[in-house]
DNA sequence: ATAGGATGTTAACGGCGCTCACATTAGCGA
DNA sequence: TCGCTAATGTGAGCGCCGTTAACATCCTAT
């Protein structure tokens, strides 16, 4: 359905964000501009407007899709962790998405969202209610939203460390370990639940 | 020695960083611009590149004082913490730290940084020993690269989801007592060294 | 006293977000 | 089928941005 030379394009709305996670894999976040994203569809640097009301609803809506891909990168991880060693695996599926896609990570949390944004914020509840899930399938005895934001607090910070380069971990397997390492530290003694 | 009219501005560079953070606090981090910094100084839109690189240079040592300040922020909750409870409190000083000063707190982490900054790079690794230091006094029994990660990563991420409103604490308070409830939910039960 | 380097200015380039007036077209009721 | 309207895209233009180049001023060391 790829009609080429109408004069309507047809589904801008979605070509844009398509365009917009492209732009931020290919040249990083400093190249995601609404007229760049314009120059990629093929359409004047005004027509976004009619989408999205200015760059930022547009970048809401690139991030609510970087939010659904963390969760299925999470589930495909495992998709019910309950021992530390199966936790530690979803921490890393996380950490790892942040580095293969720092860009997209950054959007998602590095700066001040629009919380009026739905798309944006159902997104987000989203993974936070697989995190608490996750806890109280793991340790039922345990005070659920404590520890369900120690531990989404934990992985998320990880995350932004090591993208950071605070954390020294040059390759993926060193970062694993690194991250093996600190989920155990904390969860490993314990007798919880 | 603020000499008003003369040519030469007598410590533009400092003036700077000045300026920039003043404008952050202000209006927050799309209003730091290198033309605002130069007006805000009192000089023309060039001038700042005799003293930075570029922008991100200046940002560079924007960061870095970041870095100092909430170092001693850290240190004033607790000089050298070794219960759960006084770890916590340094915990809470850290977050609240983010939230005094979101703009502030998102240059020093929530973009990427330039690790050929020298005055970054050293900003940031005594942020990284301090908690170091501190894991190794309290713990001294544990693997302190681990745990001095671990630690570091809760805290950092709680601070940036409290900061992206991820988690729902408004006041100050409740922001304290959901930081300190995540420590103790990850160290009180343990037996550690 | 003066030469030269450090520091400031002015002007300009291209890119950006955004808005407005206008052009085109799709869809729908008569 | 025709024509109206709302949706969608265009083009020009505003002010701001980062950055550079050519030029001006002033401090300092000889």
């Amino acid at each position: 359905m790829s009609s080429k030379e109408t004069y309507h394009h047809g589904d801008l709305r979605a070509a844009c964000v398509r365009a917009a996670v492209e732009l931020l894999e290919e040249s990083g976040e400093t190249a995601l501009s609404l007229r760049a994203v314009a120059r990629r569809a093929g359409v004047s640097p005004a027509a976004p407007y009619r989408h999205y009301a200015d760059r930022e609803a547009l970048v809401s809506a690139v991030a609510a899709v970087g939010y659904r891909e963390l969760a299925s990168r999470l589930a495909a991880a495992h998709p019910s962790p309950s021992t530390p060693g199966q936790l530690a695996s979803v921490a890393v599926a996380y950490v790892q998405f942040a580095l293969d896609r720092p860009a997209l990570f950054r959007i998602m949390f590095g700066e001040p969202c629009d919380r009026d944004n739905e798309e944006r914020v159902a997104a987000t509840t989203a993974v936070s209610q697989y995190v608490r899930g996750i806890v109280e399938r793991a340790f039922p005895d345990a005070d659920a939203e404590a520890l369900a934001t120690a531990i989404w607090g934990l992985v998320h910070g990880l995350a932004f460390l090591h993208l950071d380069g605070k954390l020294d971990a040059p390759t993926p397997s060193a970062v694993a370990d690194r991250v093996t390492a600190a989920i155990h530290a904390l969860l490993a003694t314990d007798s919880r639940g």
